[in-house]
DNA sequence: TGAATATAATAAACACTGTTTAGTAAATGC
DNA sequence: GCATTTACTAAACAGTGTTTATTATATTCA
């Protein structure tokens, strides 16, 4: 009975194949061009045939969006090795903004687009979420022990961090840093600046 | 030739018509659900009138955009009577997120969404972003120059608070503030001590 | 092996969307 | 009173996500 094995497989594979269209497409032309019918044509099967793999358009995207946690998180990985928390934080916090403004769209789908959470909210929790998240906090809670930074509450002081990164990536992926009148070259710096200066005050 | 005049005057009343049904759809539905047919059905009109007084739909938006800019604006010279720089800091922040916690959908108009953007590529200019960002460097400015803050240049600093409000809100608004797991009264909460955290880092 | 059943894929339709075009009815100018 | 301009709309176009009924293929079992 090892049909069932390899139809579960095959299975397997198709929903493969449609998510890594549908990525390929989303980095290509974005969210909102990416459409079942312009996957469907790319694998060339029936718009129909998607929805025997997928409950949703969200659904799909779900998969990417979680996949693209794991890009992130890989890189934030690489800082493990660096001993001091506060220096691990610095490092952290700037592979986190060069991923954000290297890969928008990434970043649109994991924190700025509504799509994903709708499937989350069926879910009870956002893993992927969670995942990143908990790096920060583990990370923070050695900066207070060690007493690197300011005194004050562990899930205070990690809204804090996130929030601020979060904030300059935001508004430089959906342009709203524009009011600036820089170039593109000169924002990512004042980008970085900016976020030197808030670990400096962050500091003891 | 009183005619014209009235005419330019009826022309201008259907505009603040279609506004006016477009933001209390947006208000109530959101951006997606608020489709050019539901704006006519609404008003009584057919959807290719609403052409012959607004480009597209984007238009509409911009309009929407730039008053709810002036909403914010009007919320914010609230504080011009404070005299000290730093406190009218605090106030300004604080305004800032209690609008875009009391006004999410507006919030996402003007900070979040893509579609405002687009017209406003069109114009060189971001005109009612600039009114209330300058509205921030004034009062920084004067906050520096008292020594009331760390010293910094004035368009980092500025950067630096801005972002970081709006990554407070933004978070927020878009639903992944989630990772908190905690009732929305006591997130927003974290959101207002978070603030009171970074204005503390920021002071000299 | 051959008939019955289960699976996989699809064409076509449904209910939407923003937008354009061609045609009608009313107001205006002369 | 007639020609012209203006205001409006029905219908169509080209999309979208999604569902349904049907067909073709693969699998199971007698």
């Amino acid at each position: 009975m090892a049909i069932k094995e390899r139809k579960e497989r095959e299975k397997q594979e198709m929903r493969n194949l449609i998510i890594e269209s549908a990525t390929q497409l989303f980095l290509k032309q974005g969210y909102d061009k990416t459409s079942i019918r312009s996957i469907a044509d790319d694998i060339e099967y029936s718009p129909a045939t998607i929805y025997l793999y997928f409950k949703d358009k969200d659904e799909i995207f779900y998969v990417i969006h979680e996949n693209a946690f794991d890009l992130l998180d890989k890189e934030l990985r690489q800082h493990d090795a660096i001993a001091d928390p506060f220096e691990r934080l610095g490092a952290l916090g700037r592979t986190y903004m060069q991923f954000g403004i290297e890969n928008p769209d990434y970043y649109d789908l994991m924190f700025i687009m509504r799509a994903p959470m709708e499937q989350i909210k069926n879910e009870e929790k956002w893993k992927a979420g969670e995942c990143a998240f908990g790096y920060l906090l583990t990370t923070l809670a050695e900066c207070l022990e060690q007493k690197k930074i300011r005194p004050a509450d562990l899930h205070v002081t990690a809204i804090q961090v996130w929030s601020y990164v979060h904030g300059l990536v935001s508004l430089y992926v959906r342009e709203r840093m524009c009011i600036l009148m820089q170039t593109d070259e000169i924002t990512r710096q004042i980008l970085h600046s900016s976020f030197d200066l808030f670990l400096a005050n962050l500091k003891t």
